[in-house]
DNA sequence: CCTAATCCTGTGCCCGGCTCACAGGTCAAG
DNA sequence: CTTGACCTGTGAGCCGGGCACAGGATTAGG
């Protein structure tokens, strides 16, 4: 419980999986944003450990909740780095929340369809038999599909 | 219009980019799977390109369609390895489609959850204003964002 | 004090399913 | 023969981390 200058203060500074464990994520995840410096741990000279302060444990926070609101790891670079210069982010934010969701839409109706082409084919093969393969037939059940709805 | 052998017959090797075209998708993919071993071009032996046959087209249409239907790659590698030792892929087939569907559910929700986060966040921040960064705060609309719902 | 065993860390490579960059070869026109 | 457009194979890159591994740090035991 002493700090390099030998003061006696509560321990503030945690390693990566301590710091990890605490948000609930993976030690992995935490050195992934370490190592494309989203956080700036110090690093211990004894022994090569990094470790995380308040600053950090608080960046990697909002980088969780951006995560949560779809952002990608580079959008929330941008929003960092702007923060970074005393700019306000917020429109940046704006901008880029619409065109994620834009993209989560687009996402989302692709899974709708492709979930009812699996289920069609499941439907479709429920009552179909099995059948050995032939030389121009690799699996009837799946060449003999044919989606049309 | 000859073939090696010098008798003269249609032209049906074709190479990458014709056979891509052909099967509406890019010539990289054609590619990729050749790399992957799922197909197995000729290779010319005066100018070193990869001539693709019929089966070769077969084979792409073949993974075509098993790839619309959610198969992963790997599951086509394994379809296709017991198709060629003359076993029935079909079991195999439906185990499979039966995991890769409810993966595609469990992805499903978790798009819809996120959507609907994402559309909570832009209704909450339509009527909050822009504001600078603080020294603890790097984007307020986010940092105060909860969903709770 | 030493040793052995266990824990923990940083580093570098790996994943899917392609896509892209690039150096160099090919082919038709002149 | 040369120019130049086109085409090819190969290797690397992408996201968002996960995983394996070697080796240092720390602890238990003596």
């Amino acid at each position: 419980m002493y700090s390099r200058s030998g003061r006696y203060f509560q321990e503030r500074e945690v390693r990566v999986n301590q710091l990890a464990q605490k948000l609930g994520i993976s030690g992995d995840t935490v050195r992934y944003y370490t190592r494309i410096g989203y956080v700036h741990p110090v690093k211990n000279k004894s022994n090569g450990y990094k470790e995380y302060g308040e600053k950090e444990e608080h960046r990697l926070r909002f980088i969780q909740s951006a995560r949560q609101l779809g952002f990608t790891v580079e959008d929330i670079g941008q929003i960092i780095g702007e923060a970074e210069k005393g700019k306000a982010p917020c429109p940046t934010v704006r901008r880029l929340i619409d065109q994620r969701l834009h993209e989560t839409e687009q996402h989302f109706s692709e899974t709708i369809a492709l979930r009812k082409r699996m289920q069609a084919a499941v439907n479709d093969w429920h009552r179909k038999p099995d059948k050995a393969p032939t030389g121009d037939m690799i699996c009837h059940l799946i060449e003999n599909f044919s989606y049309t709805k």
